[in-house]
DNA sequence: TTATTATATAAGAAATTGCTTATATAATGT
DNA sequence: ACATTATATAAGCAATTTCTTATATAATAA
């Protein structure tokens, strides 16, 4: 495995916020506006997060309208399917999208 | 377990700098000073990565005289297993001390 | 078309990171 | 005691990160 791609998800992954995004995101697919009331942190701030684990290429996303939900990518590389083991879904309040 | 710790161990990883320190390590021992030659970076550098290390657990040390070699720890948490494994060992000249 | 809603991008500020040089500490050798 | 060697710590600087507010884009609804 390339040292630049595993320092990149690294990076991508070495942040609490985007941490509980990504421990969201083990139970589905979970839009934008969620991510806001989970980290209480701004709209751009999240967005900011997921284009960042997004160019690591662990999440992906689909427009829905006006919407856009994120998602895990299918093959993750085994550093990024050690992080998600570790994790512990957080069920904090509505974490999850209703998809469709 | 616990957010803030796997946030650490992941901060204390994503750096190339580090990550070849680590490679290194993977065949035994090293000390501070063959790191200098295989980074090219100066020795407070070098002493800081290792003690960026060190505090989130990955590596550990001992004195040998003037020297102090150091080692990763025996009981690694799956991340960095994860990590450990994905990294080539580089034998890029001098990488390791001789022991004792 | 115009207003509303969801998201993205831009710009700027504060905190953090990763280096440097200079200095301190600690062990060894003379 | 003094010089040498290996490492650590301090201080400062440039680059990066993470947030904010303001603005742009894009889809939907009236």
């Amino acid at each position: 495995m390339d040292l630049h791609l595993m320092e990149r998800q690294l990076k991508a992954l070495s942040d609490a916020n985007r941490l509980i995004l990504l421990s969201c995101l083990k139970l589905g697919e979970v839009c934008v506006c969620d991510f806001v009331e989970v980290l209480r942190i701004t709209q751009p701030a999240v967005s900011q997060h997921l284009k960042k684990l997004e160019e690591a290429g662990i999440i992906t996303s689909r427009k829905l309208g006006t919407w856009k939900h994120y998602r895990l990518v299918d093959n993750q590389t085994p550093i990024v399917q050690a992080v998600l083991e570790e994790l512990e879904e957080r069920v904090t309040g509505n974490c999850s999208a209703d998809t469709i």
